[in-house]
DNA sequence: ATGGTCGCGCAGCGA
C-alpha cells in the first residue's frame, strides 16, 4: 500500500495539481488536509474517475479533511470517536482502508503560545490521545496521518533560534507528540532518515522554499506493525515547486510492503 | 525599504 498525507491548502485552488500528482505517484490511500470546502463542494466524481473512493469532512472556508482510497474505504467517521461535544472545526476523519485504520488529521496551528488557540491545540492533541486509548490497540494496523503542526525535534526546523518562543517547537507540543509515540505510534519517516534539513512545509513568504527555511510538520504516525512493513518513505518536495501555485506543504509518502490483512 | 505570500472572498484574517 502506498500511503500519502498532504496538506493541499485549498482543494479548489489545488485540484489540478493534486490530480496530476495522483496520476504520477499513483498512491493507494491519500489523506488530505485544509481542503477549505463544504462537503457539498467536494469533487468526489473527479477522484472517482481516477479510481478513488473518497470521504470528506469539511465546513467551508477553513480546515477540512479527506481520505481517498482505491483499496476500500469503510467505517468512515468524521471527528473524534467519542460522545463529547463535536469539535468546533472539521479537523479529523477516520476510515478503514485494506485493513488499516486510517486517520486524516489537521492539528490546530496554535498561532502563539499565549493564544487561546494554543490551548485548543493541546486539548485537541489530548483528545486524539484519548481516542486512541479508548478505541484502538498499538497492536493494530493503524496510521494517523496529517499536518500535526509540530516539528518533532530540532532536526525538523530550519533554525531553532529564529523559532524560539513560537508554536510548533514548544515543549508541551512535543510532549503531546511523545505521548502518542509512548502509546505506540511511530514517526515512520525517522525510521528511514536521520538527517536534518528534510522538511515538508515552507512559508510562501520571502522565498523560504529556495532558502531552505522550512519545517517537517506533516507526519505519518503509524503503529509498529505498519512501521515494520514500511519499505520506503519520501517527501516529494518537487510538489512544492512550479506553477500553477503549489501548496505550501509537500506530500509525504510511505510504501507499506506487507498486506494489512494478516493482523 | 517595518515589507514579504497565499486563499478566501471582497476586508482583513488565518496560515
Amino acid at each position: 500500500m502506498r500511503l500519502v498525507t498532504w496538506n493541499v491548502n485549498s482543494l479548489k485552488a489545488r485540484l489540478e495539481r493534486v490530480t496530476a500528482w495522483l496520476e504520477m505517484a499513483r498512491p493507494d490511500v491519500v489523506c488530505l488536509q485544509e481542503t477549505k470546502m463544504a462537503d457539498a463542494a467536494f469533487p468526489h466524481l473527479a477522484f472517482e474517475s481516477m479510481g478513488y473512493e473518497s470521504a470528506h469532512h469539511g465546513e467551508g472556508r477553513w480546515n477540512g479533511v479527506a481520505i481517498l482510497s482505491r483499496v476500500g474505504l469503510d467505517d468512515v467517521h468524521p471527528g473524534f470517536e467519542d460522545d463529547d461535544a463535536p469539535d468546533t472545526d472539521a479537523r479529523l476523519l477516520w476510515a478503514t482502508c485494506a485493513g488499516v485504520r486510517v486517520a486524516s488529521a489537521y492539528v490546530p496551528n496554535g498561532r502563539a503560545l499565549d493564544d487561546d488557540h494554543y490551548r485548543y491545540k493541546l486539548e485537541w492533541l489530548a483528545r486524539l490521545q484519548r481516542n486512541l486509548e479508548q478505541h484502538y490497540s498499538p497492536e493494530q494496523h493503524l496510521a494517523v496521518c496529517g499536518d500535526f503542526n509540530i516539528a518533532p525535534d530540532d532536526r525538523d526546523v530550519w533554525s531553532t533560534t529564529a523559532l524560539e518562543g513560537s508554536t510548533h517547537v514548544s515543549q508541551p507540543e512535543r510532549d503531546a507528540l511523545a505521548a502518542l509515540e509512548a502509546w505506540g505510534l511511530v514517526d515512520v519517516f525517522r525510521r528511514h532518515y536521520d538527517a536534518d534539513g528534510l522538511y515538508s512545509w515552507w512559508d510562501y513568504r520571502g522565498g523560504a522554499f529556495h532558502q531552505g527555511r522550512g519545517m517537517r510538520i506533516d507526519l505519518l504516525m503509524v503503529t509498529e506493525v505498519v512501521a515494520a512493513a514500511t519499505a520506503a518513505v519520501l517527501i516529494d518536495r518537487n510538489a512544492r515547486k512550479g506553477k500553477p501555485t503549489p501548496s505550501d506543504h509537500a506530500p509525504v509518502i510511505a510504501d507499506i510492503t506487507q498486506g494489512a490483512d494478516d493482523g
